[in-house]
DNA sequence: AGGATTTTGTAGTGACTGATACAAAAAATG
DNA sequence: CATTTTTTGTATCAGTCACTACAAAATCCT
């Protein structure tokens, strides 16, 4: 329904490409966060002005929105990978924490996950909320795959597993590499070595 | 140096009281975040004007630094307490992440921990300092408690401490209860339990 | 009472916020 | 070429932000 960009359409052709300004909308956006970014630097950064800012993305929430999917999209955790059904669980989580940790310290200067920081929101509840929504769909996620080895405890690992990764993220945010970020996430997942999570 | 208030002063005398006013500005500040409070925010509910309020706390940043300080005083965990010396290292943290269970949900309005959340930052750069820096001293007091018991691990292991802390806020704020704060912080000790821990 | 001092309320300040009106410019279509 | 369609740049918009200038009001001190 929406057309391509290869697509030639009428009027007079846009000067910038928009995948590529969601992308430095995205960076902006997980360096300093969505209040701390304001339509000026936006308009700075991709080198256009209001008008066509907003006839390309409508407004600032709905870049936002788009630029939490295509993180979600080009760095989010592959949990379902992460947590494939064969591997048991105190390994997939182990192997979940440590992506995160890994993740979350990729970008120096846009270090945690934009997700989790965004969905803790600031000023614009709009903004907070399009983030709060891909952090359930997330926890569903999780939860989902959790439940598939300990239905019984699904909702309590999932609580867990999601808080650690919030802790990660908050981690991260406050200056703690790599290495200690994966030492953290091993700690975390010592919880489910043997059967002493009860 | 600085008159206490039941010392009379010259001039017109004020016309609200200045600690309670603070311990508004605190509750304002919890359940909303900094950037999201706004001085007609908090001026309305102090009835006040914004002449009395600057003449009363200097500026917006100012008053934060001191309902920070009124929350660790009033509200804060008691580290030394929790983390006392003679308790097992892995007791001393259960205590220590249910009581932080415990108290990042007594208030449903304003969830999770005042310190945590505005080191996480937002518009204003001095504000989220003065957040750090009770964060970072707060890291202290935890370090040097645990020391005392496993100085090979101790920064290790606060990094761990520090990271549920964190998560624990972000749970509460993402409106998860006591009860499965307290859940959370059950597992996130079980790392302790024996020397699981290497 | 009269002067000194401090707080008060009224009414603003400039700077920045996200978002637009408008017309010229640049393309496809007829 | 003329029309249509879309994007562009210029110049804003109203609203909110944290913050103040100023003078009247209310107290203490002499």
């Amino acid at each position: 329904m929406t057309d391509t960009k290869n697509v030639k359409s009428r009027g007079r052709p846009r000067n910038f490409d928009v995948d590529e300004a969601v992308g430095k909308a995205q960076a902006l956006f997980h360096q300093r966060g969505y209040d701390a970014v304001s339509l000026a630097d936006l308009t700075g950064a991709l080198a256009i002005n209001p008008p066509s800012f907003y006839a390309a993305f409508g407004s600032k929430a709905d870049l936002y929105g788009r630029a939490l999917e295509r993180y979600a999209k080009t760095e989010g955790l592959d949990f379902d990978r992460l947590l494939a059904p064969e591997k048991p669980l105190n390994e997939a989580l182990a192997d979940l924490f440590d992506a995160a940790a890994v993740a979350y310290t990729t970008h120096p200067e846009a270090t945690g996950c934009l997700v989790i920081e965004g969905a803790r929101g600031g000023t614009d509840a709009v903004a907070c909320d399009k983030a709060k929504t891909l952090w359930r769909r997330s926890r569903q996620v999780v939860r989902d795959v959790i439940a598939d080895r300990a239905a019984d405890r699904a909702d309590e690992i999932t609580d867990y597993v999601m808080a650690v990764l919030a802790g990660l993220s908050a981690s991260a945010r406050d200056g703690l590499g790599a290495a200690r970020l994966r030492a953290i996430g091993r700690t975390a997942s010592l919880a489910f070595m043997s059967d002493k999570a009860r």
